[in-house]
DNA sequence: TTTCGGATTATGGATTTCCGTAAAATACTG
DNA sequence: CAGTATTTTACGGAAATCCATAATCCGAAA
């Protein structure tokens, strides 16, 4: 079982009962911190003081408030921390259930396991650290095991973000041509808008403009 | 202090924290549910047997799952329980921060607190609690207390959202037309539509309809 | 009844978006 | 290099939306 375990949650409810799961395995050298940047900060002093942690428990929104952050997102967090200690545990612990998002992290961050927040979160964090802690198998909460499965036909880009973004945002599609054109970006004519729109349009089975943009709304894409 | 008290909450590390704040505050006899029915039928079983309960927390959001619920929301339990039991104080617990939302849980289901969860927020539903069970006062968590003081002018009714919400479903205005010709809603014209929308993206601020429908999602109005 | 004000409806033209086709540019292959 | 495939760009007509103006309806007040 782990030794070392940082949380990185900005609720307390939630901390308590991270708290209250590790101390019914019997771990008691833990920490947490209520902002990404405290969380990161502390993971790369342990480094240092040749102390590392060996288990990360992530949330992955944290509310903004008064306080500057560089970090601002579990999922940041989960990349930064991967990168600067390889071989480091994560769960990420979160109600997010948006198939796209919970993918990435698997393949983009590698985390361990994914718990999903519900009415038998604890039980399902206890399954994950007993699964992770014994070998390198993953977890996953079975309410979003789904989203591994899916086909990962995903072919948009991020230019296909952007441009998704600026129409949520009300700019016009000549507008955005516009501001394609002076920034660059790769295609920026009328009609490989149109095309790109028109494919967007049918990989999600939207009607027109706006439903397409409340559905990638709604998906967490935008 | 409060006697009894119930609350209605899915996911069990809020209703771990709120079992021990209720604890510290000496009350015992507390009853918690994990779906809006139950805790209805608690309510109205209460009543019935002469032994109300005097306090509601209730959560706003409800996962969905496997069982099928008729109240699907905190804000429609809320509703019904104010009407069943009109002298009963209400907290409604949530991370929900759109203005809209509160400002009409406080207008229309007249509830006594609203305790927005997030780093503090044991430490507010305590505020909330002492506020609340010796006087008539309102409590709301500072982080949203401006929802209450913005300014009312909400001329938008029934129908500019029911457009709305058929607009982020794809629908097109002539389709929304015809919808409300054979559904006899009152004004039903092309122009009186577009008249509607005007003033919609006039009142938002948006530059056009895909830009409309992104704010009011953004907002919570859809 | 008449008049007024508002709300709804009708009309038409400007703008934007939609969608198919085709030309041009680029990449890839043998 | 020639030939093919893919991507990008160009163009044009159809459809939808946007916007201003004018006509109509209807209840309230004089």
């Amino acid at each position: 079982m782990f030794k070392k375990v940082i949380i990185a949650e900005d609720f307390e409810e939630f901390n308590l009962a991270v708290k209250q799961t590790l101390s019914d395995f019997d771990i008691v050298n833990f920490q947490h911190a209520k902002y990404c940047d405290d969380a990161f900060l502390k993971i790369r002093k342990a480094i240092q003081d040749n102390e590392p942690y060996d288990l990360l428990i992530s949330d992955l929104s944290f509310k903004k408030d008064h306080r500057e952050v560089k970090i601002g997102s579990g999922d940041e967090l989960i990349q930064k921390v991967r990168e600067l200690q390889p071989d480091i545990k994560i769960i990420a612990y979160s109600i997010e259930d948006k198939n796209a998002r919970i993918k990435s992290l698997f393949e983009d961050s590698e985390i361990n396991a994914f718990v999903l927040k519900g009415r038998n979160s604890i039980e399902e964090l206890k399954k994950a650290l007993n699964i992770i802690s014994a070998s390198d198998q993953k977890f996953i909460s079975p309410e979003v095991a789904s989203a591994l499965q899916e086909k990962g036909n995903y072919e948009i880009d991020d230019v296909d973000i952007k441009i998704l973004k600026y129409l949520s945002d009300g700019t016009s599609q000549d507008e955005i041509i516009e501001i394609f054109k002076s920034s660059d970006v790769k295609p920026n004519s009328k009609s490989a808008m149109e095309k790109r729109l028109s494919k967007l349009k049918d990989f999600f089975k939207a009607n027109n403009t706006v439903h397409l943009v409340s559905i990638t709304k709604d998906m967490g894409i935008i």
